[in-house]
Parts: structure tokens; C-alpha cells; sequence
DNA sequence: TATTTGGTTGTACATTATGTACAACTTGGC
DNA sequence: GCCAAGTTGTACATAATGTACAACCAAATA
């Protein structure tokens, strides 16, 4: 038989909510750096109020849950943006934007972009869940190189290899993370990596 | 009543060569990309053919064997080279000697050097061990930049803090990791750092 | 040769984590 | 009132770290 045509609207929301409070918790475990609040399944579902069942229930396993945790960053560090990089008419507007998008992205909840990336090289499934949520940055440096080379005039292939790698290296999280101190201000950071990125092309 | 001179030179080479097999497969363990091989002390004692409770008593715990594997990879990874660099009599090549030693120890065991990077990020303890002997990196980065100031004129305060970080940036492993790609030789990437490193105090 | 000592091994145990299975329960939706 | 989605508790299997302790081995020493 076939399912009934079910509206479960106040089910949807209780469930919805307890979702978010389990993603809430594992950000807050993620970034939390004391050594007493280890990053464990069972502590995300004591640190939610809800049993460890229930995570099980709703993410399947801890990757689950980080893949879970990825899109939510995504959606709340707004990567939504990254349309709007690409209808900047001029090249050099575009790349400039770019930029801003990645390092308000992982400005967004850096402890857990941290962690993240942590896991990701320690847990191949982990490095296949961002590897595909974070393709965006790759495809957007080829394009955008393509639309500067059309603007200014192809360069060498070589060195556009070599700007692509550098424009990736300058919109990872680990450049974010190495600039961004204290003293420092976000923006200030911005308008450096974009003053590197225009560098680079020159 | 005090301890006697005992010499122990057979005994000695024969624990030094089993403490070396234990961080020869720490070392393949955590270079391992495959899922199977996952790290651990069991592991790590099953490779190296001796009992768990041998690795404990050499190294005490899982920290203590990463403690010991970092300075393994110093060694073996030419970070003694990192004086000459300072004896260069100009300030600019010894930032040259100063990238390409940094380059070379990157590229000794690159994917332990990955795994380690993110075990610190992890562990808090693992991130002591690294920065206590990862430090000479932020040492010498400011003592080039002294000499590099007093050799060309000295630029701001401002713009020398911005240097030191860029520079900490370029000579990180993830700089090394993202550059290093297939089709770009060793040399190459050296050269494309310090060439950057040389646009940065421009 | 006999003994001491440093290093190794095995066993047992406590603790913690992931993951699965399954039954019981609760509550919104029909 | 009934159904079903979602939640919870219990039990169990597996694996990892770490400690304690006794037995053992062989080199070094007297």
C-alpha cells in the first residue's frame, strides 16, 4: 500500500529542532579546545539532551553527522553567496569577491573548519564528505582564471597552472588561518588575501 | 649504593634497532592511505614484530611515540641544514636557504607530516610536542625579517608583522602540500616559494 | 660460573568508544 | 482508537588505550 499522504508538520518541526540541536552540540564540541570534552558520538547526543540512540537514528554514524554538520556550515557560513562572485562583470571584481566569500566562510566557525579538516585527513571517509562539498573552490579558481586570461590576454598554460594552484592556496582555510591573529582584523585579512590574489596575476 | 659503570653496547645497539623498527612502522602506519591500516598502538607493534608492551615501555604512550617520531623526522629530514642558513652573509639568500630547508623537510615524509599536522589539531597534548619543536620556524622568520630590515632600510612596524606572517604562511607544510603537485619537480616549487617570499618584501 | 639487571613478553583487567539489534515507549496524525 | 515515525534503554560485539604484574631472556658484571 501506498504511504499515506501524511502532513506531520508539528512532528517535522520537533524532529527538526532535536536535528539542530545535535548539530549544535558537536559545533560546540568541535570547537571546544578543553582536553575534558573529547569529540565522541556519546557526548554530542549527552551534550544535545537526547539519547545516543537518536543520533544514530537521524545522522546513521559519526560520518553521517559530519556530513551533516558540512552542509549546515555551508549553508550558515554563507556559501550561498558564491553566485553572486560570478556576476560581477569585470574578472578582477569577481576574483575579489571570491575571496571575501572563502575567508567570511571560514571565518564563520573556524574551531570547527579546524577540526574538520583535522578529520578529514585522518579519515578518508571524512576527506570524501569535504572533498565533494568543498569542490566548489576548485572549479571556481579554474573559472575564474579562464575569465581573467579572456580579459587580459591568455597567459602561458604553465603559468596558469601555477596561478590556479597559488589562488587555491590563497583561499584555503590553513591561509585564513595562518593570517587571521589577533590584531588583525577581518576585513584587514580580506583586503590582504586580495591584494595577493591580484599579486599573483601580475 | 651507586650505579655501576656498566657499558652495554650489544644490549644498547639492540634496543636502539627495535626502538627504530617501532618508528619505522609508525612512520609506514600513518603514511598508510589505506582504510585497513588505521593507526594505532597494536598496530604499530604488530609491524614492527614486537609485543604491545614493548612500545610502552620505550615510548610509555601513544604521545610519547609521536614525540619520539617528530624528532625521528628532524633528524632525517635535514632540519640541522637550518644553521648554514643563518650563515649566509646576505639576508636574501640566506631566506633562500631558509625556504628550501623548510621545502625538503616538508617533502622528507610528506604524508606523516600531513597526519601529524592533524593528530595536533586534534590533540592538544600531540600540539604541544609539535610546537615545541616546530618553533624555529616562527624564530627564524622573525630573524630573517630583522636582518632583511636592517640590510634594506627598515619598512614599518606595521608591514613587518604583515611580512612575518606571510612568510610563516609560505614556508608552512600546507603551502608545501598545496604547491607540491604532480607535474611541478621539487626544485620547482623552492624556487616558485622564494621567489614569493621575495615579492612579499617588495 | 653465578648473579644482577635491562629489556621483552603474556595475561588480566578497567575504561571508553563505535556500531548493531531489538524491544518498549511516546506522541502526532489519521 | 489505531498507526507509524521518532525516541529511548538494554544488551551485545568489537576494538582501542592504558595499567598492573609476573615470568622470562640474555647481556653485563662480579
Amino acid at each position: 500500500m501506498s504511504p499515506r499522504p501524511y502532513r506531520m508538520e508539528r512532528r517535522r518541526e520537533a524532529t527538526d529542532q532535536n536535528r539542530d540541536r545535535i548539530l549544535a552540540a558537536a559545533r560546540e564540541l568541535l570547537a571546544s579546545k578543553e582536553p575534558s570534552a573529547r569529540f565522541s558520538l556519546e557526548e554530542v547526543a549527552h551534550r544535545a539532551g537526547v539519547a545516543r540512540m537518536t543520533v544514530y537514528y537521524q545522522f546513521g554514524s559519526l560520518v553521517g553527522l559530519l556530513q551533516g554538520l558540512c552542509d549546515s556550515l555551508a549553508m550558515a557560513g554563507g556559501m550561498s553567496h558564491l553566485a553572486d562572485a560570478f556576476r560581477q562583470p569585470d574578472a578582477l571584481d569577481a576574483m575579489d569577491r571570491f575571496v571575501a566569500v572563502f575567508m567570511d566562510f571560514w571565518h564563520s566557525d573556524r574551531p570547527v573548519m579546524r577540526a574538520l579538516g583535522a578529520l578529514a585527513v585522518l579519515n578518508p571517509e571524512v576527506a570524501a564528505v569535504l572533498d565533494e562539498r568543498y569542490d566548489w573552490r576548485r572549479k571556481g579558481v579554474r573559472m575564474l582564471l579562464e575569465r581573467v586570461a579572456q580579459q587580459t590576454g591568455r597567459p602561458t598554460p604553465k603559468r596558469m597552472k601555477e596561478a590556479a594552484d597559488l589562488l587555491y592556496l590563497l583561499t584555503s582555510f590553513s591561509t585564513y588561518d595562518t593570517l587571521a591573529v589577533p590584531g588583525r582584523s577581518h576585513a584587514v585579512v580580506i583586503r590582504l588575501v586580495q591584494r595577493l590574489a591580484r599579486q599573483i596575476l601580475s
